[in-house]
DNA sequence: CGGGTGACTTTAC
DNA sequence: CGTAAAGCCACCC
């Protein structure tokens, strides 16, 4: 790999590398990118780059398969709309925490 | 250069 | 099962 570039970019990279209608998590994204400990730098780089329309970061969800980072986009609905439009289903838990199934609609680059 | 921050994760109760 | 606290460490100012 890219020794070179930052954590940050290669976090951009794997976002951007994200399929259609499938979503990562703030660890694996880490892990990938060599920093197994730094899964919460992961979300604090989507923040930088949620201005950004080349990175789908409303592609990426937390542990659990909830969308803890959509009171974060500009608008609280804008990371649920986007999800939807690709076809992902999510789970009603009936609080404000919004769920998808990490089994359906994880990627996972390692299975390529 | 040092301190504060945080879109996470794990462990403990 | 749920909530609470601690650990983690790169990035920004």
């Amino acid at each position: 790999m890219n020794d070179r570039l930052d954590f940050q970019e290669r976090v951009i990279n794997y976002v951007k590398n994200i399929p259609w209608g499938k979503v990562s998590t703030y660890g694996r994204i880490a892990r990938a990118c060599g920093m197994p400990s730094a899964a919460r730098h992961v979300g604090y780089v989507m923040n930088r780059c949620r201005d950004r329309d080349d990175v789908p970061c409303h592609r990426v969800v937390n542990r659990n398969g909830y969308l803890t980072g959509r009171l974060h986009f500009d608008t609280p609905g804008t990371m649920e709309e986007r999800l939807s439009g690709e076809g992902i289903e999510f789970d009603n838990i009936g609080n404000d925490m919004i769920k998808v199934d990490l089994d359906r609609y994880l990627w996972e680059a390692d299975s390529e």
